[in-house]
DNA sequence: TAGATTGTTAATCGATTAACAATC
DNA sequence: TAGATTGTTAATCGATTAACAATC
C-alpha cells in the first residue's frame, strides 16, 4: 500500500470506526463487519469507508467483509493509541478540573500524570497539581517522559506558559486557551478552540 | 434555508479574523487593514483573507486596505454574533459546570439561561439548575425561546435527553456526549468530542 | 505615472464519489 | 455460475493558491 499522505480528515474518521468497531464486536459478539454496514450505521459512503479502511488494514475480503479484531488491531496501531503517552495540564480551572476527570481520553493513548497551576492545589482525580514553577516542571519531566501538555491557562499567560514548555521539551500541545500561539515550526499545536465552536454554532441559529 | 451548506472552513476563520481585528482596533487604534498584513499576522494565505473577506463585506479599496470598523460589523453580521441567542445546558457535571463559566462563548453570540440535570442543584455562575423533567423544560422554554442545547450528559443518556429536547422544539444541538446522535434532518448537531480529539493529539506523537 | 493593494478568473491540489474490475 | 463485496482507477467536487487585471 502507497499511501502516506497524513489526511486529517481521515485521522478524524479513525476513532469514529474504532468506537464503532469496538461496540459491534462486544455487543453482538460480531466476527465479520461489511463497508456497507459501516457505512451504513455511521452515516457515511460505502466507498469513503472501504477505503478508509484500506489504510489501515487489509482484512477486507469479498463476500465476507472485514475481521473485526484484525480492523480495531489496525486502527488502534494507526492512530497509535496502543501506546500509552503521558500528559501533564497546565491550569486546573474548571476546565482544567473538568480534563482531569476525562477518563476516556486513556481509551486514545493518553494519560495525565500531573497538573500545575499559580499554586499548589489538593490533587483532583488522584492527579496531583504544583506550582507551575521550574523546579517542579522539572521534577515531574524527569520522573517521566512527558509527551504532550494540555494547556487550560487564561489567555493572558498561554502564551509565556507555552514557550517555558518549550524550553523544557514538550512539543506536543493541546490548547485550549483562546488564542492563537507563536511557535517555532517543529512544534506541533493542536487548538480547541471552544469560543470559536460557539462562533460556529452561533452562525447556525437564524 | 441555514447556511449550513456554506462553506464550513470560511465559518472557521470567521472568529479569527474578528478577534483579530479587534484587537488590532483596541491595541493600535487602527483605521485600516490590508490583507497582507492580516495574512502575515495569522499565518495565513493572502489571497485567502482577501477573497474570506469579500464574502463578509466591501470595504476594501486599494492601496487603503480594508475600514476595520466596517470588516468588524461585516464580520459580526456575518457570523450572525450581534444577536444573543438563548441556550439551554443540559448535564452540570464537571465539564458542564465549566462551561456555564465560560463567559467568551457570549462574544459570538450564545447565552446560557438555564441548566438541567438528574437533580436540582445550587446555582453555578449566577445561572440555575434545575432537574431535567418536562415541566421544568416547558417552564424554561416558555419563559423564553431558547434556540440551542448545550448537551454535557453521559454518552449512555445523550440520546433519549437529545430525543426530549426535540420534542419540546429544539433544533440545535452542541454536543459535547462522545456519541455520535441519531436525528432527523432539520435538526442540526455540531459534535464536540474531545476523546476523539485526543485520539487525533496520539497520532501526532510518534 | 509608479507602486501598492484589491478583486476576479484560472490552475492546482486534496478529498470524496462513481464506475468497474477482481475476488470469494 | 450468480451474487455479494472488496479494492482500484477515473471523474467530480470543493477549497486553496497562482496569475493577473482593475483600482486608487
Amino acid at each position: 500500500m502507497l499511501q502516506n499522505s497524513v489526511s486529517k480528515s481521515l485521522y478524524k474518521r479513525l476513532p469514529i470506526y474504532l468506537d464503532y468497531c469496538l461496540d459491534l464486536k462486544e455487543k453482538e459478539n460480531a466476527m465479520y463487519v461489511s463497508s456497507k454496514r459501516i457505512a451504513d450505521d455511521l452515516y457515511l459512503g460505502e466507498v469513503q469507508v472501504r477505503k478508509d479502511l484500506a489504510s489501515v488494514c487489509t482484512s477486507g475480503r469479498p463476500k465476507i467483509g472485514y475481521k473485526l479484531d484484525i480492523l480495531i488491531d489496525g486502527i488502534t496501531k494507526y492512530i497509535n493509541c496502543h501506546i500509552l503517552k503521558k500528559a501533564v495540564l497546565v491550569g486546573a480551572g474548571k476546565l482544567g478540573k473538568a480534563l482531569l476527570g476525562f477518563d476516556e481520553i486513556r481509551k486514545y493513548g493518553l494519560e495525565i500524570t500531573a497538573a500545575f497551576d499559580v499554586n499548589d492545589m489538593e490533587e483532583e482525580c488522584n492527579i496531583p497539581i504544583y506550582q507551575f514553577n521550574d523546579q517542579n516542571i522539572e521534577s515531574v519531566m524527569n520522573k517521566k517522559k512527558i509527551d504532550v501538555a494540555i494547556l487550560c491557562v487564561p489567555k493572558n499567560v498561554a502564551q509565556s506558559v507555552c514557550n517555558k514548555l518549550i524550553d523544557k521539551g514538550i512539543k506536543v500541545f493541546w490548547n485550549f486557551a483562546p488564542i492563537r500561539l507563536n511557535v517555532p515550526n517543529d512544534i506541533i499545536i493542536q487548538n480547541e478552540n471552544l469560543a470559536y465552536s460557539a462562533s460556529l454554532i452561533s452562525s447556525l441559529i437564524k
